[in-house]
DNA sequence: TATAATTCTGAACAGTGTTCAAAGATGCAA
DNA sequence: TTGCATCTTTGAACACTGTTCAGAATTATA
């Protein structure tokens, strides 16, 4: 089905069939455009749960069931939001370094802007379909790969593993944040109750380790690029089972 | 459990004072074992979107306020029914071999648990909260390094570590379910267009790799589980500033 | 100008979490 | 036993949510 760039590809009403001529109805007084970015613009303010179909709708001065002649439903205005954010910033073959170099710094972008708008982080939780912007993100993140000899599907393995850690570890970030990244305050309550049944976990808290602390993600990057590091080493040392 | 069984923690009125004595007022139709207990099954058979203060009343026989009695509201339901399930069955100290062999099999089970009951992931993603089982879980998560010389600061970090990436690949797996294990059927669509646009990928996808491989989460675990191993090896050939 | 097609509006529907006054139930003291 | 204070339950209500839909308004074409 050739979606014709004019109305929505959600939308419901397919005009102008690649033809050209307008056919009868009102001018739309909306966009696709105007849309997404003023619906990025409302949770950019005050956070994704402030985005709803009728404060969209406020906000663009129509009435709510307007948007469902732009957009299907709520489920794929998120996903058009999530695909003009994707790779706002630089795409990552474009990164300098090695391989391993443009891998974890991406890592590490990523990591920032999940911490810093939770929501681009929510949205890409919520939201499975892949749209141009993330399909294309996908291919520059293949070229990262460029002038090694690694197998296409230990690439793919590669950044997915990458993304999963990233994606995994700013969703337990972002929820034990405002917390006491000291000894957790339930266990500095009763802590002679904790001495008897998590003696452990007391012992570990009391050397001044804390959970969920500030290099706990630096750690597990690290520990995951060193892996990358021998898998590629092995490959090329025992390259694949046709020479 | 510490909290007595009768009136729950999260109750707003609460009963009995460690007294003993009954106060005056009707006896309590439901116990907060009996609504957790409900409200799992509910989610066990109906998903976690079909559970809502109102479903859970009516599977209860009773009026949606009345839960409010036993519960601050639905995010502490919430918090309980994520307790109940955490370490439902064993506990990572528990488990045969090595501590990394622990941890791998741990991290393997947790992943099969998520796959299996979405909803459980989606609690743990939805709620910070550190619940009683889950301090023990953490605790006993703790003990799998018993006999090993590393500093406590880098066990938590592993643990953490591990955590993050088994919530991120389930995250990334269950969202990507339903979907073409092959050749995305976006791409497939418009073959020529994507040999184009994003040649690098259309290239790598040619070769049968796939994104969202079935391998995906076992490559990045070992490759996870490379990295801890080699921090270990070196914390133990340099051991700590002041020997 | 008439017709068909499209958009926009405003009300409505079913659902959500949550609150609250009133009613009923219970223990205790007088 | 009577009265009272306290607690639980109820059912209605509030403010939301996404979504649908008949009707009104607008436009291009025949």
């Amino acid at each position: 089905m050739p979606t014709t760039p004019d109305s929505g590809p959600g939308g419901p009403s397919r005009r102008r069939a690649s033809g050209g001529r307008r056919r009868p109805g009102p001018r739309r007084r909306l966009s696709l455009e105007l849309i997404v970015d003023t619906a990025i613009e409302l949770v950019e303010a005050r956070g994704l749960s402030a985005l709803s179909m009728r404060s969209l709708a406020e906000r663009l001065g129509t009435a709510p069931g307007t948007l469902y002649t732009y957009v299907a439903n709520r489920s794929a205005l998120e996903a058009l939001i999530l695909d003009a954010v994707v790779a706002r910033d630089g795409l990552p073959h474009e990164l300098p370094g090695t391989w391993l170099e443009k891998l974890e710094t991406w890592a590490r972008k990523d990591w920032v802007t999940f911490r810093e708008k939770p929501w681009v982080m929510e949205l890409r939780r919520a939201n499975p379909d892949f749209g141009p912007a993330s399909v294309i993100w996908l291919d520059s993140a293949l070229r990262v790969f460029d002038g090694t000899e690694l197998p296409a599907q230990v690439k793919l393995d590669m950044i997915d593993a990458l993304d999963a850690y990233v994606l995994g570890a700013a969703t337990v970030d972002v929820q034990s944040n405002g917390r006491a990244p000291g000894p957790s305050p339930e266990l500095s309550g009763k802590l002679d109750e904790a001495q008897l049944k998590v003696p452990t976990l007391f012992q570990a808290l009391s050397t001044g380790a804390t959970p969920f602390s500030a290099s706990g993600f630096e750690f597990g990057l690290h520990c995951l690029l060193a892996g990358f590091r021998a898998i590629a080493e092995e490959t090329r040392d025992a390259p694949p089972q046709a020479p």
